[in-house]
DNA sequence: ATTAGCACTCAATCCCCTTGAGTGCCACAC
DNA sequence: GTGTGGCACTCAAGGGGATTGAGTGCTAAT
């Protein structure tokens, strides 16, 4: 039988285990199921249907004689066709209202509070990818002087994103001069996209060499070295209350998976790997066990949804929590969450 | 018994004991130190001088027939009068050689680096306060025009920190005229302490009233704003390896205990506080389980250092482990890092 | 098709026993 | 009186049933 043509009483049973099993984490007999739902029907015709979805994939049990749980394929049914929707409350819609009083915040701390706030309310764990590399657009730079040797580069973008990177100095130069090329460059690159203006500087580099300009020669040097892409993108990742997860019922108690996950989160490489490829999509994303390629992870599941400044997506943010999660709450507070961010991020043009 | 008085036989005895448990995490009981150990005492008398050792303070036991473990006051009298002072090998010396090969490094850079070398080595937690708040010295500030209503303020500190920070504008302004207050700023305050900035600035303005020159009071405003106390100063801390940590079998086997230590790693506020704490001795600082007022941390100890920049103090950096740990190769190695960091950070000026 | 009944499975729990490492104390030897 | 041997006692840990309870699969009856 193929997964689309499940009889609708099939169906109402594995949404009823599922929902089940995700409120007590113990996996369902046929006994309660046939007690705790509203079906009319015997613990034995319910093992019957249990027996047909367990042959087409959709449960497993942890042995022979325990209550059926959901794999991940039941669990993308379930997300797929099975799901209502949730409608958020009011009171979830208010804590992500993002302070229209401190509009003078940072991107960071914007992202962060609402990463947080989406932690607490999904108690998972609350994950946001900055803007980097790909999506930032240029905005200011500006060299300082820091000694003889070394030179400061901050670059500002569009999005309020701030970057720094020391430069190693082969002739000495003055803080003057630097002013003047931070000003050249402003002017030359102002609003463009950072691989653009690498480009249009290496263009420029090789299209230079009879140029008699020094100063514009010396400027499109460190600007290169300023711009050029920086290898630790780690940095921009924001992980808020990991310590959900590890609380959860369903690795707390297994010391073995608690040590591999949160070296995983310390580490973040995987993590901003997951959230990179959320970014790809402008639909919201779920991750169920192992369809997120990473062994360690494959308990867990990954909610992430790209938020956006004025239409161009920046950056995603989402949850990552134990594989027996409330999706359809998770789905809809992503969802509001990304759009509050992006509504905020792009109020500045009203 | 005082215990600066006590006998060379028993301070053996304690010596013994703690070494043998630091080493096992079992604790230690008289016929297994009779024999381990190379003083020639039976285990009865073994029995006697640890009653006297416990008694004293020094010694404890989980159940009435068990072994006997150090209390944090035995530990405090071993680091104080019984640790030999332990000599890095060459390997863990040239593991923390700072790169010579990129001097292009950020401080953020160097100090996350080296306390991930800490880290690795001690099998611990690394910790390192960058610099904020009172260490920063003014070197340079910028201020970029993000829209009418958001002018991004750019602090970059002698130490090479990068500090940014929103501000609300109420005037329209151009970036020219922001580029002039920037210079004006740049001009006046190099290499002042912010908090003499700050004082600066307020004595500057009270007298500026019938100061015609609009520009100058626009920048005395300006950067006050910029420059004023930011209130999140846990963004100023990197923790490394704290998995290290939670897989030590002290924790890993109690999960309650595990959970409270990690949600505090998490909040990092507190580790900051014994940071910050650190900061005001020239001395290494050894916090031992309860010494640190923390309840959730009872059972860590903190070993940390500051480290400077020509000869000021910038932050400090070290440890967090169980207290159950080598003192003393913890002790030699913090401060190798810290003196490591520190002919780093002042190298600049040769 | 659905259900009742029955035999079977397995994790979890409890109880009981044994083992072994350890203590404290007392009496004896040097 | 200082050190030692001996002895009774304690306690955690571990192993071996026995019991319980939730659950399955199969078969026969409705």
């Amino acid at each position: 039988m193929d997964a689309l043509e499940l009889a609708q009483r099939n169906r109402e049973i594995l949404r009823a285990i599922i929902n089940i099993f995700v409120d007590t984490g113990e996996p369902v007999g046929s006994r309660t199921l046939s007690k705790h739902s509203d079906l009319a029907l015997s613990p034995a015709t319910i093992r019957n249907i249990m027996s047909d979805l367990a042959d087409a994939g959709f449960l497993t049990k942890h042995h022979i004689s325990s209550g059926r749980l959901p794999t991940d394929l039941g669990y993308r049914f379930f997300v797929d066709d099975l799901m209502d929707s949730h409608t958020l409350t009011r009171e979830e819609q208010e804590s992500m209202r993002l302070g229209a009083s401190d509009q003078a915040a940072q991107i960071e701390q914007v992202l962060s509070q609402a990463t947080r706030v989406l932690s607490e309310l999904t108690n998972t764990a609350g994950l946001v990818l900055l803007p980097a590399g790909e999506q930032l657009h240029f905005k200011h730079i500006n060299f300082v002087k820091m000694s003889e040797e070394k030179t400061l580069a901050v670059i500002v973008s569009m999005s309020g994103v701030v970057q720094n990177r020391v430069i190693p100095m082969e002739a000495p130069i003055s803080q003057d001069e630097l002013n003047r090329i931070s000003n050249l460059l402003n002017e030359e690159f102002s609003g463009v996209a950072l691989r653009e203006v690498r480009e249009k500087i290496i263009q420029k580099m090789s299209h230079a060499r009879d140029n008699l300009d020094t100063l514009f020669q010396l400027a499109l040097k460190l600007s290169k070295e300023a711009l050029s892409e920086s290898e630790d993108a780690q940095e921009s990742l924001f992980v808020e209350g990991a310590s959900r997860v590890f609380s959860q019922p369903d690795f707390a108690t297994n010391t073995e998976k608690l040590q591999s996950l949160y070296r995983t989160f310390e580490e973040r490489e995987k993590l901003v790997r997951l959230l990179d490829k959320c970014l790809e999509s402008s639909d919201i994303t779920i991750l169920i066990g192992s369809e997120n390629d990473f062994e360690e992870m494959k308990d867990c599941s990954i909610v992430a949804q790209r938020y956006y400044m004025d239409d161009r997506p920046l950056g995603s943010i989402g949850i990552i929590g134990p594989k027996r999660m409330r999706y359809d709450r998770a789905v809809s507070l992503v969802e509001w969450t990304a759009d509050s961010v992006s509504k905020f991020l792009s109020s500045e043009k009203r």
